[in-house]
DNA sequence: ACCAAGGTC
DNA sequence: TCCTAGACCTTGGTA
C-alpha cells in the first residue's frame, strides 16, 4: 500500500481559524484563538487521514511574492491584524514540540511549497492531501491529490474534498484548466484581480471552449458575449497577470527531507506543557499520558476507618492551612437525583507531602464528619475551600476569619472569567494538571490539595497587585453576609403572585384576540421572527432590517412605529404582560420554598466590575419602573410582626466620580445642592438655578448618566433623540463645566492603555484587554469600560462595605431584624417591629459613612409592609 | 447553544 | 470609515 502525506497551507488555516473564532486569550493575555482552530483542524484532519507524512507549510512573510505583486499594484492588501500575528510563532512552536514537520522558504510562498511537494511525492507514488482555504490550490489536484477545504457553515467547520474529478465537478474544468478560469474571472479573497466584466459563468464558458487563456486570445473575435471579448482584448495584460498571479509553482527548488516529516506521537511532554500554558483544556484530553508524572498523587490516602480519620484530623487542628472539599455520595443516588445525594466524603490537606479523602460509611457518618471539620475550621490558622458559601450551609463556621475562599480570591485577580473552577486554579496558579478520569476520591485529594496550597500562592499574588486588603476586609467578609442573605430569604406570598398572574393572563387572553384580527391571521406575537414578517411584509408597515436574523421589533423600533398601525401599541402592551407573566408572576413562583421565602443565590465571582449578581431567581430585577411591573412588590412580604426598611444610596455612581475626579465644581455642587440634575443644568447651560426648566433638567440627568457610562456623543443622541452635533455640544460643555472630570476620565483610559486595567477607589481591578484590539469598535469599548469600571465598581465597594458592616451590627446585637436582599445601591432589611427605629439608624449610619468621600454619600429610606410600599 | 427581547441599577 | 452608553439575568423561539 502506498503511503500518505498531509501538507497544510498554515496560514491560511491560520486565517480561516482568526475569523472563524471568536476571540480568545489565555491568562498571560495572549490572543489564542487562531491557534485553537488550527490545532482542532489539523487533529481532525489527521484522524480522518491517518497519514504517515505531515508538513506544514509557512510563507515567508505574509504576504509574500505573488500576492505582493498584486498587492502592490493594487495597494489593498491589509495587514495582519495584531491578534492574528502575535500566534504565528506561537504555532510554529507548538508544531514543533509535537514533533510536526515544518517548512517555510524565503521567495517562495507557502502556495508553491506545497504545490512541488505534491508534484515530488506523487512521483514517488505517495497519496497526497493538502488542506488549504484556499481554493486556488485546486490547480494542484490530481487522481491522488486530494485538495480538502474547510468551511464554516453555522458554526461547524465542514470540510470540501476534491480529487481532479470533483474538481471537474464542480467547474467544468480540469485542474490545469483552473487557472485559466481564475485568471478570467478573479477571485477577491485571493487577491487576483481577473477580467474585469468576466464573471464565474462567462470565464467558465470560455475556459470550457479553448482550455487556455492563451487560445481564447487567440480566438478573441470569436468569443461569444460581445463584451467578453471587448473585455479579454482590453485587459490582456490583467489576464496574463491574474495567470501569472494564479498558477503555483510546481518546480520550485528547496531542499525537503520526507524523513523529517514522518508522523510520529504528536501528544508528546513537550506540547502538552504548551497546550497547558494556552489554556486548550479540551484538547489536553487527548494526550494519554496525563500530566508529567506527578509526585502528589503519590500522597493521597483514601481513608475508610474512622481511627485513621480521627488521627488525621487531629493533625489538621493543629495545622497551619487547610485545604478541603466536600463531595456528594453519587454511588448510592441515581443521576437525575443529585441534589438529594448525602455527603460521600471529604478531602483534606495540610501539608505537601499528603492529601486525604475520608468517605463515609462504615462507622463514619456525614455529621461525625462535618462536625470535625467544622473543629478544624475553628483552629486551623487557615480554613480553605473552593466556593465557601455552598458549604456552610454544611459545615458550620465558627471563625470566619480563619477562612479563605480560593474562588473569591481567583475572582479578584482576574474578574474577567465566565466562571471559576478549582481545575483552573491548580492549572493558572499551580502548575498542577489533573486528570480528567480521575476517580472521585483521587479528585477529592486534589482539590484539597489546591485548595491549601492555592493560600500561599493566591496571597502572594493578591499582595502584590495590592488587593490582599480589599480581599481580606471586603470580600472574605462579604462570603458570610451573603450566605446570611441566602439564608434569610424573603417572604413572598404566594396566592397574591398568583392572583396577579391569573389578572396577566386575562389581559393577555384579550389583546392576543385583539392583535390577530388586527394583522389579519393568527401567528406566534412571541416570535421576533414571524412578528416581523407579519408587520413588515404581510401588514406592510415601513420599517428597516436591522438585526442579523431579521427585522428588528425592539421595543424603541415598535415605538416609532406605533402612529402606523393600531396593531403596534398593542403588540407593545402584549409584551409587557407576557414578560410580567413569564418571568416575575410564574418565574418567582417557582423559587417559592416550603417556608414561604424565596432563597436565591448571591453571586460574588460573575461580575467583571465588581457588583454582586443575583439568580435563581434574579432578585435584583424586580420591576420598579412601570406601575403595572412594579405592582408585583406587594407580594414581597415581611414575616409577620417584622416591617420592610429599605434603604438606597442617592447617585452613588456621580458621587463617587465627584470623588475620584477631585473636580472642585462638581463637588461643591454637591455639598450646597442636593437636586444635582438641576444644578448641572445650571451650571453647564449657564442659567440660574431656579431658572432651569424640566427639560434642561433631564437633559442634564441624561449627560450625567452618560458620563458614567464612558460618554458618546451618539449614545447620549439616542437617549434624548437630538443631533450627535447636538449631543457633542453637551458633552463639551460638561467637560467645560467639570474639567476635573474631562481629566479624570482621559486618565482612565491612559492608565488603562499603560497598564492594561483599572483600579477602583479600593484597589480592585478590572484588566482591559479590548483596549489593545485593531478592531475600532473594541477599541471604543474598551475605552468606556475604563471610564465605567472605576466608577461602577467603588460603588459596589462601598455597598459592600456597608452591607457588611449593617449585618454584623444587627448580628452582634442579637437582633431578630435581617438583611434579605442588595440591589446595587439599594438594602432591604426585615425589620423586626420593636427593632424599627434602632434598624434605621444602623442603615444610615452604616450606608452613609462606608466610605469617606470628598462629598457626602446620601440614603433614601423607606418603610412598608411591602416591598411596593417600602421603595 | 444562540439570539432577541426586556427587566433592574 | 467602523455606528456604539456601563453592569447583569431570564425568558421564549429557533437552529
Amino acid at each position: 500500500m502506498s503511503s500518505k502525506i498531509v501538507l497544510i497551507d498554515g496560514h491560511s488555516i491560520l486565517n480561516r481559524a482568526f475569523y472563524g473564532l471568536p476571540d480568545l486569550t489565555n491568562a498571560e493575555g495572549l490572543h489564542t484563538n487562531a491557534i485553537y482552530g488550527f490545532l482542532t483542524i489539523m487533529f481532525k484532519l489527521l484522524e480522518e487521514e491517518k497519514p504517515d507524512y505531515l508538513t506544514v507549510a509557512f510563507d515567508v512573510h505574509a504576504p509574500t511574492f505573488r500576492h505582493k505583486m498584486y498587492a502592490e499594484y493594487k495597494g489593498t492588501r491589509k495587514p495582519m491584524a495584531d491578534e492574528l500575528r502575535q500566534q504565528v510563532p506561537v504555532i510554529k512552536e507548538v508544531l514543533q514540540a509535537m514533533g510536526v514537520k515544518t517548512i517555510e522558504c524565503a521567495g517562495l510562498e507557502a502556495d508553491d511549497l506545497i504545490g512541488t511537494l505534491s508534484k515530488r511525492c506523487e512521483r514517488k507514488d505517495m497519496e497526497v492531501v493538502v488542506i488549504s482555504g484556499d481554493r486556488d490550490l485546486l490547480q494542484l489536484a490530481t487522481e491522488h491529490v486530494k485538495i480538502r477545504i474547510p468551511k464554516t457553515k453555522q458554526g461547524r467547520t465542514e470540510i470540501e474534498d476534491y480529487y481532479a474529478k470533483d474538481v471537474f465537478e464542480r467547474y467544468q474544468v480540469t485542474p490545469e484548466e483552473f487557472i485559466d478560469l481564475k485568471a478570467l474571472m478573479g477571485d477577491t479573497a485571493d487577491n487576483i484581480p481577473g477580467v474585469p466584466g468576466i464573471g464565474e459563468k462567462t470565464a467558465t464558458k470560455i475556459i470550457t471552449q479553448y482550455h487556455s487563456i492563451e487560445t481564447a486570445h487567440d480566438h478573441v473575435e470569436e468569443l461569444k458575449p460581445p463584451r467578453a471579448s471587448k473585455s479579454l482584448n482590453e485587459y490582456w495584460d490583467l489576464a496574463v497577470l491574474s495567470k501569472e498571479l494564479a498558477t503555483i509553482n510546481v518546480n520550485a527548488e528547496f531542499s525537503y527531507e520526507l524523513s523529517e516529516a514522518k508522523l510520529g506521537n504528536v501528544y508528546t511532554e513537550e506540547a502538552y506543557v504548551f497546550f497547558q500554558k494556552l489554556e486548550f483544556k479540551n484538547l489536553l484530553s487527548r494526550f494519554d499520558v496525563a500530566a508529567p508524572a506527578n509526585k502528589i498523587e503519590d500522597g493521597f490516602r483514601i481513608i475508610t476507618s474512622k481511627r485513621e480519620a480521627e488521627e488525621i484530623f487531629a493533625k489538621a487542628e493543629k495545622a497551619q492551612t487547610t485545604g478541603t472539599v466536600l463531595f456528594k455520595d453519587m454511588e448510592n443516588v441515581l443521576p437525575l437525583f443529585a441534589d438529594q445525594a448525602g455527603l460521600g466524603g471529604i478531602g483534606l490537606c495540610f501539608s505537601n507531602e499528603a492529601g486525604f479523602c475520608i468517605k463515609t460509611g462504615n462507622d463514619i457518618s456525614g455529621e461525625w464528619l462535618l462536625e470535625k471539620l467544622a473543629d478544624v475550621a475553628e483552629t486551623t490558622d487557615t480554613f480553605s475551600m473552593f466556593h465557601l458559601k455552598e458549604s456552610m450551609d454544611q459545615i458550620k463556621i465558627r471563625k470566619p476569619e480563619n477562612c479563605f475562599d480560593v474562588s473569591v480570591a481567583a475572582y479578584l485577580l482576574n474578574p474577567l472569567k465566565n466562571n471559576y473552577t478549582w481545575e483552573d486554579v491548580a492549572r493558572e496558579h499551580l502548575d498542577l494538571m489533573v486528570d480528567e478520569k480521575a476517580d472521585q476520591e483521587i479528585k477529592a485529594c486534589y482539590e484539597a490539595y489546591t485548595n491549601y496550597a492555592s493560600v500561599e500562592v493566591l496571597s502572594r499574588k493578591l499582595a502584590d497587585t495590592k488587593m490582599d486588603t480589599l480581599f481580606r476586609e471586603i470580600e472574605m467578609p462579604l462570603v458570610f453576609t451573603l450566605f446570611d442573605m441566602e439564608q434569610n430569604g424573603i417572604r413572598v406570598e404566594a396566592e397574591a403572585l398568583k392572583q396577579y398572574g391569573n389578572q396577566l393572563a386575562c389581559k393577555i387572553g384579550d389583546l392576543e384576540k385583539e392583535i390577530y384580527e388586527e394583522a389579519g391571521e393568527t401567528f406566534n406575537i412571541n416570535s421576533p421572527k414571524q412578528l416581523g414578517v407579519v408587520l413588515f411584509e404581510n401588514m406592510k408597515l415601513p420599517g428597516g432590517r436591522k438585526t442579523k436574523t431579521g427585522y428588528s421589533t425592539a421595543a424603541d423600533v415598535l415605538e416609532k412605529l406605533a402612529p402606523e398601525h393600531p396593531v403596534v401599541a398593542k403588540i407593545l402592551e402584549y409584551r409587557q404582560y407576557t414578560k410580567l407573566k413569564s418571568t416575575y408572576a410564574d418565574g418567582l413562583a417557582n423559587y417559592i420554598q416550603d417556608d414561604g421565602r424565596i432563597h436565591g443565590k448571591f453571586n460574588q465571582t460573575i461580575t467583571a466590575t465588581g457588583r454582586i449578581s443575583s439568580t435563581e431567581p434574579n432578585l435584583q430585577n424586580i420591576p420598579v419602573r412601570m406601575e403595572l411591573g412594579r405592582l408585583i412588590r406587594k407580594v414581597f412580604i415581611p414575616e409577620d410582626g417584622y416591617r420592610f426598611v429599605d434603604a438606597d444610596y442617592s447617585q452613588i455612581e456621580l458621587r463617587v466620580l465627584a470623588h475620584c475626579s477631585g473636580d472642585e465644581h462638581l463637588i461643591r455642587a454637591y455639598k450646597e445642592q442636593s437636586d444635582i440634575h438641576r444644578i448641572t443644568a445650571s451650571q453647564v447651560f449657564h442659567i440660574p438655578f431656579d431658572e432651569v426648566t424640566p427639560q434642561q433638567r433631564r437633559n442634564a440627568k441624561a449627560v450625567n448618566f452618560g458620563i458614567v457610562y464612558g460618554i458618546s456623543s451618539f449614545g447620549l443622541s439616542q437617549d434624548l433623540s437630538i443631533t450627535r452635533k447636538e449631543a457633542a455640544k453637551y458633552i463639551d460643555d460638561y467637560f467645560a463645566t467639570y474639567p476635573g472630570i474631562k481629566t479624570f476620565l482621559d486618565h482612565a483610559v491612559t492608565h488603562a492603555k499603560e497598564e492594561g486595567y483599572v483600579v477602583t477607589l479600593f484597589g480592585r481591578r478590572r484588566p482591559v484587554p479590548e483596549l489593545s484590539s485593531s478592531n475600532f469598535m473594541q477599541r471604543s469599548f474598551g475605552e468606556r469600560v475604563a471610564m465605567n469600571s472605576p466608577i461602577q465598581g467603588a460603588a459596589a465597594d462601598i455597598i459592600k462595605i456597608a452591607m457588611i458592616r449593617v449585618n454584623q451590627k444587627l448580628k452582634k446585637q442579637k437582633m431578630k431584624s435581617r438583611l434579605v436582599l442588595q440591589v446595587h445601591d439599594e438594602l432591604l432589611i426585615e425589620a423586626y417591629e420593636p427593632e424599627l427605629e434602632a434598624v434605621q439608624k444602623i442603615l444610615k449610619e452604616e450606608m452613609e459613612h462606608a466610605a469617606k468621600l470628598k462629598v457626602p454619600l446620601e440614603i433614601d429610606m423607606h418603610t412598608g409592609v411591602n416591598w411596593y410600599e417600602a421603595k
